[in-house]
DNA sequence: GAGTGGTCTAGACCACATC
DNA sequence: ATGTGGTCTAGACCACTCT
């Protein structure tokens, strides 16, 4: 549908396979052009998405080079993480799965989580308590608001599994943005029971705020994770 | 010099000293564009740098509007960090920093350092390790290495101060992106001297590489923050 | 239907790197 | 000097939202 996705995902493909091998130089912008039969900025704006993966590099007057590619370590490429929620980095893929609901009920909402949805206090939301286990190792407890006005019909089955796909394939919604701060925190008896921390360890946690294509915010989560089976991998792209 | 950008730094002012405010609507494109006599492409470039910022939202048929900003928490409208290797978050701005240099020496790399900054195994880098104290309260211990061939003439002065300032003021050099990988890791007795951890507490690790704009690799470095003065902000943009 | 953003193009001109 | 990427423009056309 939109031509510089399509491009990227085809050129993140030749990374992948290794068409395009580590250090290598991509063949210049106007050749690519032709290739893709694609204007400048289009493709301008395909490379740039490789850039913010940090799959290649661009260096004005010399070219553009492929990067440095750990193919185990590829979150960024996995089309099931797109939104960062599922496992990252190096868990990914290679373990067994487990969810278990330990909350799933329609509150209304606080102050605070009003706040963070921009929707009036009180207005009832989703409150979902998830723990997720790799390998019967716990990993992340997640601490889920949505309101219902925005997310309809939310059934215990969609809990169970994926949320996300929920949203995206049933529900035919398209996730635009999510806001995240990551702080570490000292565990209470909650994350200690489900994270199986000791008391006095803290406890990574991903505070999300995240956006539909139309603007509406549609999820307030905290997200705990273990401080050892945590990774999160940013690419910042300076102006 | 760069238009897109002298727009955005106008606009981004704007939302800061509140001309605009939370959840109002922005003039529209084409409005903004005879204002800054611009063209709708360059516009959009300004605007998408601060919808990457969390500070607008836009919604196609809809408009623009201001986000929830709290301008307590801006850290990415600070100059001073543009890099985020500052302080970050909430403790901005607000306290007396020091800096104490524990290790500053030229070393020869071995091979997982050479691999990182891509250079040969054995070739020259400085060896610095900094902590960083807030109030007299530990910080954050930096671990960074910069091959002596890319950073010249790195003084104690400059590592004491701003070592990114060195780089961008003195040598003209710029910074184009950062790879950053943040992490949980048990602490070892150099964390728990300089972060006053005990034994068997972990730190929160951002490991970085970072480029300059002409595509070399000027710094790996390794940032261990206790684990209650952590927090990195990010804004993931889906397409 | 009117309002508003998003994508794409052709082509001009600029900035930086390498030789 | 030549190769290569970056910015900017004018204008066409498309997609989504609101009412």
């Amino acid at each position: 549908m939109v031509k510089y996705i399509d491009i990227a995902d085809d050129i993140r493909e030749k990374i992948i396979e290794q068409t395009y091998t580590y250090g290598q130089k991509l063949p210049y912008e106007y050749v690519l052009c032709v290739t893709y039969h694609c204007n400048k900025e289009t493709m301008k704006k395909a490379l740039d998405i490789l850039v913010k993966e940090g799959l290649i590099v661009r260096r004005r007057g010399a070219g553009t080079f492929v990067k440095d590619y750990d193919p185990s370590n590829d979150d960024v490429l996995k089309k099931g993480d797109r939104y960062g929620v599922g496992l990252t980095g190096k868990y990914q893929g290679f373990y067994r799965i487990r969810s278990e609901v330990v909350e799933f009920s329609v509150i209304p909402s606080d102050l605070e989580i009003s706040k963070k949805l921009q929707i009036e206090e009180g207005s009832f939301v989703y409150h979902v308590i998830r723990a997720r286990y790799l390998e019967e190792i716990p990993y992340v407890l997640e601490i889920i608001y949505m309101p219902i006005s925005v997310i309809a019909n939310l059934r215990l089955e969609n809990v169970s599994n994926s949320i996300y796909a929920y949203i995206e394939d049933e529900l035919g919604l398209k996730i635009q943005s999510s806001h995240k701060t990551i702080t570490g925190e000292l565990s209470t008896p909650l994350e200690q029971q489900y994270l199986e921390l000791s008391e006095k360890e803290p406890f990574f946690q991903v505070e999300k705020v995240s956006y539909l294509s139309s603007g509406v915010i549609f999820e307030y989560s905290l997200n705990r994770y273990h401080y050892n089976q945590f990774e999160e991998n940013t690419v910042t792209v300076h102006y």
